[in-house]
DNA sequence: CCATTCGTTGCAATCGTGTGCAACAAACGA
DNA sequence: TCGTTTGTTGCACACGATTGCAACGAATGG
């Protein structure tokens, strides 16, 4: 640390010699226009307190000498990072879900309204058997909250978290004794207008894809169950596969369903890459969509407009998501009441529920 | 501020008492144990020159009350903020490009790599025509250097910002007369292999979807016309159609060529994006896929093995390329040898590229 | 002509941590 | 017994910015 040393020889120097290659700093800038830091300080903030024309100039010395104010420096004098931490939970053994085009969306989404706040993302991936981990991102004063994607089964723990006071916000389903504050979308209205639709378009033998102890799930196949009961149609729990988000469990599932010889006609799969799979899986056994199974998905990503058939699902309003989350982390940083909040969502009918044409 | 006006009456009190809510810093513990902050800085940091005895102790309490050390304040000491900026350039028309698959998960990948290292990753989007506001990134001590995924037509800028000295690894191709640093996959073998596939698979009419002005693209498409000349085929430029990544414009590139009557059966599309459309738009008109027209697309997105028909693509490492991006970024900044990289790619053969069957 | 106000600037303390140097006790060797 | 070494700890300053307070000249008012 050559400057260290440079500097204490000096001791008391006021002008501090720039060397080159060394960073510019806020004493370069104030010998530059010959006045004190603090000047300098309160010109680039736009403080009042400063001459039109010292400002001015000093602008232009910042802006000419390409000098940019050391932000961890203010941070630190400020107590507070402008930074937000956004963390996705990381299953060591799957790895799936980050991958999700969901939660992906979801990020740009959350970039756009941190950036729109002036706050800078830090992005995580965090080991989900140690969620506790996040806490360390607040506590370090990394960041000054956690936007935490994905709720999974992690219920405890995030209630832990809340409990412990960290500043966070879950994207995910609210549930009943929740100490933490979710944003998410209206589960159960978006799991009765996929089933009602399907029974609108003339299916009866409804099948529900995923995994109900999942909590956003859970509330897609309450709205299912809702639906069905409501046209009279029994609940048929044969029908009901816990496929997750990994791999081969769609395919895993419709195969299942075939071999049993459990009869449907119809699809509700609880997200569109399930459903992809589903439908990739149904025309290997020879089935068409819609033609002999209609299917439903969840989520709205982008490519199911390409797909094919073309994938009528639930649209999730990932703009109005991301923003709800930021402004419920500021917020509770803020001290502000926190309440989880619950977004509306909207069937999005494409092709891959067309009715089936009437037997001739 | 309470606090400040607390230290201040008191000066040069050293039992700094602890405010209920009030953030645990290292002199708290200091005082838990007894001890100054100076051998609780080198017990949290496992310096040799501190008792084991009183190291497990502090160690200990830090624990205990949930105690983690101030970041910002140790990386204003230590001059080194172990962060990395991931910057993905924003068109402020389009918007398209975040959206992407592959630099999604690119994304992940580079989040794994920058973890194992131990480094955090902030991540932010940048208005595209505003480039050079990443320096600002490095130069505000925000983060060491830039990582910068998507190359796109800015390679003026990019060399620009790297002869200021900003440490920057570009994701993207690598260009004659190019100061900065990329990591990519071989571009042009990709082209090669995936046109030679299509040839191989006994298609002569070639279309080449995708824009050659982006370089990335354009080392694509040399690889196309180098497989094209190998076989004796003749270039028809007329099947060469600059769709872009925006959404109608692999429509309009077939209907172009519909329209024109220009015959073709094969399609090298230069993203597994612009594949599934292309393949969804001959759809539309009647034509099968790979009956008609054999498709083979570019990145191995994870989709594209559920896609019907699913893609025959060229794969992109992507896992490689977020840990050389990483390994280059360290190496630029310890002004170690900057090399940019090239890896390699690998042609996955599925079904949207099958041989049409012999005509009867 | 002096007191007061106003506009502008600088001094010095501060944010939370790391570390060179000195201090100090215990152990050791002569 | 005394100097030297060794192991452990604390003092005080530095990192680069912000800001309360004081200072100071000019303008103003009485």
């Amino acid at each position: 640390m050559p400057r260290t040393h440079k500097r204490k020889r000096f001791k008391k120097v006021v002008t501090r010699i720039p060397v080159s290659g060394q960073r510019m700093q806020m004493q370069d800038i104030a010998n530059l226009a010959g006045v004190s830091t603090s000047t300098v300080s309160r010109a680039l903030s736009h403080s009042s307190l400063v001459n039109d024309e010292t400002r001015t100039r000093i602008a232009e010395l910042a802006r000419s000498h390409n000098y940019s104010i050391n932000i961890g420096a203010r941070n630190l004098r400020l107590q507070h990072s402008r930074t937000v931490a956004v963390v996705v939970p990381y299953d060591v053994r799957t790895r799936q879900h980050i991958s999700d085009p969901f939660f992906v969306s979801m990020l740009g989404s959350l970039a756009d309204a941190l950036t729109e706040q002036g706050y800078d993302m830090l992005l995580s991936r965090v080991d989900a058997e140690r969620l506790d981990l996040v806490a360390q991102l607040e506590a370090s004063g990394r960041a000054i909250g956690v936007i935490l994607i994905g709720q999974w089964h992690h219920h405890d723990q995030l209630n832990e978290l809340a409990n412990r006071k960290v500043p966070l916000v879950v994207w995910g389903a609210r549930l009943p004794r929740q100490t933490y504050c979710t944003v998410g979308s209206d589960n159960i209205t978006g799991g009765l207008l996929a089933t009602q639709h399907l029974i609108e378009t003339g299916r009866r033998r409804i099948a529900f894809f995923g995994d109900p102890e999942l909590p956003e799930i859970g509330q897609r196949y309450e709205g299912y169950q809702r639906a069905l009961k409501h046209h009279g149609i029994p609940l048929d729990a044969r029908l009901v596969v816990a496929a997750e988000f990994s791999e081969g469990s769609s395919r895993r599932a419709v195969d299942a369903l075939l071999e049993k010889k459990i009869v449907f006609d119809g699809v509700f799969a609880s997200s569109d890459l399930l459903a992809m799979r589903a439908i990739g899986a149904l025309r290997e056994k020879g089935l068409i969509v819609p033609r002999d199974v209609g299917v439903v998905g969840y989520d709205d990503i982008e490519l199911s407009q390409y797909f094919h058939p073309s994938l009528t699902t639930i649209r999730q309003p990932i703009l109005k998501g991301g923003e709800a989350l930021v402004n419920a982390l500021l917020a509770l940083v803020a001290n502000k009441a926190l309440s989880s909040e619950v977004l509306p969502t909207e069937l999005v009918v494409r092709e891959s529920s067309a009715p089936s044409p009437a037997p001739p």
